[in-house]
DNA sequence: AATCCACAGGAAGCCCGGGAAC
DNA sequence: GTTCCCGGGCTTCCTGTGGATT
């Protein structure tokens, strides 16, 4: 029997070609849902006018080939910067375009681009300058920008998304340096830089002359407020919904739970599409409130499995050492309590074990991503070490690797070096 | 007030893989 | 081929430290 056979057979034609067409027909629900996804970048910002001007205003000299003032943007996760700058840059390309001006613009998220070289790289490519992804020395790399940017003697906008991820990952800001200066050795074309950052105290590292340069102007966004994401919310939920799918109460439930954390529009838009995409699967007639709390469970629940299954093999002995200590014992899981399981594991799993030191740092990094807390505490006479708890289900961590044939056996193996319980 | 624990976390440097230039 | 550069992951060595205990 051949596979398409079978699969006729688990699964009724007319089901799957009802799915199929509820899609095709835009369903009960949506009307288009992509509008919903947080990088689509719609005809109005609201609430966020006065950041849009000032923008603008900063950077609108560039049309006439004038030289702009740098611009330093801050502000948390979700505040529309990303948002507002994409926003200013297109509207700014057009107008260019529709006037026969040469501006170019180039977005660069430095988070996920990593490291200065492949920055800068993104960089020459945006202008049309071919680079290797790696070999070249970054002043070389810098040379050809300068090059390709003479040649064209065109302005160019760059916006450096998270900026702040380039300084504190090479703890050497002169890759910046260089690019806020490179204006001064260029004649014809010139540069313009859009920094981004979600770390309001980013500019406490930077290096004087760099801030004095980047942060030539700046520009603040404030999170929204609850009724400021219902506004942002009603505007795309009228187009992305179909007439009185959703109830009001669900969208001030979306705007209500983002505004708790810290007002962040991304994860307004992400509840609701998800509460939609529930209803829709249930063949529900609208989205109501109790959509909208099913939506935030699976939104986390999702952001969990994916940092999960992303994570390194010592990553995940270790995490999984943590549970077993922690099923061991409630409280007070320290660093060493943890470091001596984890050995214990490796052992177990014929797998060489890292130092203390760097475990120390593995755990740092499953802090930041929530998947474990940890917390220094001093135990006085006793020292000074990290309290450390799991920090997501621990169902989880045992569905999320039980795929994974090199771990899956520590998960039932039991430890001897289970921590003592000592007074503390 | 001095001591001392159990680490935290910074600094430097090693090693490796990947790639360009010569 | 050799030589150089880059970045990531890691180790080694180190200094720093909050607060209970002496």
């Amino acid at each position: 029997m051949n596979i398409t056979q079978k699969c006729s057979h688990s699964l009724s034609q007319q089901g799957l070609d009802l799915i199929f067409e509820q899609v095709l027909s835009g369903g009960q629900i949506f009307k288009d849902r992509n509008l919903l996804r947080h990088d689509y970048v719609p005809t109005s910002l609201p609430h966020r006018e006065e950041q849009i001007r000032r923008l603008g205003s900063v950077l609108a000299p560039a049309l006439s080939k004038e030289r702009v003032s740098n611009i330093f943007a801050y502000g948390k996760t979700g505040t529309g910067k990303t948002i507002v700058a994409r926003f200013v840059l297109d509207r700014l390309q057009k107008k260019a375009r529709d006037y026969g001006r040469a501006v170019d613009t180039s977005y660069v998220n430095c988070r996920l681009s990593g490291t200065n070289y492949r920055v800068i790289a993104d960089l020459c490519r945006a202008l049309g300058q071919e680079v290797p992804f790696t070999g070249l020395a970054v002043g070389e790399l810098l040379d050809r920008l300068r090059d390709a940017l003479k040649s064209r003697g065109s302005a160019f906008l760059v916006v450096l998304d998270e900026i702040d991820a380039l300084v504190k990952r090479s703890e050497d800001d002169s890759v910046l340096y260089e690019l806020t200066r490179i204006n001064e050795s260029l004649e014809g074309g010139w540069i313009g830089v859009i920094g981004i950052s979600n770390d309001l105290h980013f500019k406490d590292f930077l290096d004087p002359r760099v801030l004095s340069s980047l942060g030539e102007e700046e520009l603040v966004f404030k999170p929204y407020s609850s009724d400021e994401l219902y506004d942002i919310l009603s505007d795309r939920a009228e187009a992305a919904f179909q007439p009185g799918a959703l109830e009001d109460g669900a969208l001030r439930l979306c705007a209500a739970m983002a505004a708790g954390e810290h007002g962040d529009a991304r994860r307004a838009l992400d509840l609701l599409r998800v509460a939609g995409e529930i209803g829709e699967r249930g063949r529900e007639k609208g989205i109501l409130e109790s959509h909208v709390r099913l939506a935030q469970q699976k939104v986390e629940h999702d952001r969990v499995t994916e940092v999960l299954s992303s994570l390194p093999l010592h990553s995940r002995i270790l995490l999984i050492a943590v549970l077993h200590s922690e099923n061991a014992r409630k409280e007070s899981l320290v660093t060493g309590d943890v470091y001596e399981v984890y050995r214990e594991l490796c052992a177990a799993a014929a797998v060489e074990s890292l130092t203390q030191r760097r475990v120390s740092g593995l755990l740092n990094e499953l802090d930041l991503m929530g998947i474990v807390n940890a917390r220094v505490v001093s135990f006085g006479r006793y020292g000074r070490t990290k309290k450390i708890r799991l920090g997501v289900e621990p169902r989880a961590v045992t569905s999320t690797f039980g795929s994974d044939g090199l771990v899956r056996g520590l998960l039932e193996y039991a430890p001897k070096s289970l921590p003592k319980q000592h007074a503390r």
